[in-house]
DNA sequence: TTGGAATAAGATAAAGAGATCCGAATCGCC
DNA sequence: GGCGATTCGGATCTCTTTATCTTATTCCAA
């Protein structure tokens, strides 16, 4: 469901969404923070550059920072560039003809599936974490049972 | 999202499933139907066979098929003992210390992300796959826009 | 201009998934 | 019991992902 690389990715751009969007931080110190071996970051984060998610800084005080605000950043856009999501793409059970009208026996469960969840990635941006996080500090220990559906609710209405 | 041992393991178990529940299928016969490198698939149904989930025959006219009703197999059933989604246990950012009253910055999204996936995966049965295609057949073409939550909706309806 | 500090980029090693092959065991049938 | 067909299990190989290392290249400050 997610790549090691999907996961250093995500650890790196929330300490990043969370250190603002002005100051740069330097690859050992995202490492260090988000326990990922540096060097192997480094490559991540260099994917993410030349994918306009990052702008990175050369030389003395330099370092990687996110390329535009928050609310701009969707999980997918951290995601995609890093993994193989194309395996949605063309049908799962390998039929050539397979859509909408003509569609294998899976065709219309995995739409249902994946549409989700792609959907979550694509509209969730790195703003809205830091939002919910927030709203659930607030209202901690309120619910015994947590209502999976309050997030994807809350980005509705955002607009 | 789906590695592709699953997606073979998919495609292998919805050609058992539309075979019936009695009749026993060789590898090759299988693995020609569904495009699948035929030693691999041997490979991935002993697997599955081991789960519980397939029943097979040595000898003359043996083979596989589904070990219990349709209704009674999920796609979890299928994909878990062949991928390692306990990548999802555990904190996505790495801290140890990460629950519903504790939460990393990424907790309750990606608990909502993977809680729709995971539940659809464990809830959405080979029978439901047949029925529903059943039903988009006779409805095939009425809607445009198609709707994703349709199929969601019905496995709620089924009690 | 020089030196220190940082990222960029490529080569490479280790680990895991994906795929293949072969011999052994098992079953039905003759 | 012997034979053919089939699955089972282990060994092996390849490819991708993951991770590391080394060498440039760039920038800032003195």
């Amino acid at each position: 469901m997610l790549t090691q690389t999907g996961e250093y990715a995500l650890r790196a751009m929330v300490y990043l969404a969370r250190k603002g969007e002005n100051a740069y931080s330097g690859v050992k110190e995202i490492a260090a923070a988000t326990d990922v071996p540096p060097n192997y970051l480094a490559k991540i984060l260099q994917q993410l550059a030349r994918a306009g998610v990052l702008e990175s800084q050369k030389g003395f005080g330099g370092g990687f920072k996110v390329a535009r605000k928050l609310s701009k950043i969707t999980l997918m856009d951290i995601i995609d560039p890093l993994e193989r999501i194309e395996k949605f793409k063309g049908c799962v059970l390998g039929q050539r003809l397979c859509n909408d009208e003509v569609a294998c026996p899976l065709h219309h469960t995995w739409k249902a599936i994946s549409g989700q969840y792609l959907g979550a990635l694509r509209e969730t941006t790195l703003q809205d974490i830091a939002d919910f996080r927030r709203k659930a500090e607030q209202v901690e220990g309120a619910d015994a049972q947590p209502n999976y559906g309050e997030l994807l609710a809350s980005r509705e209405k955002r607009g």
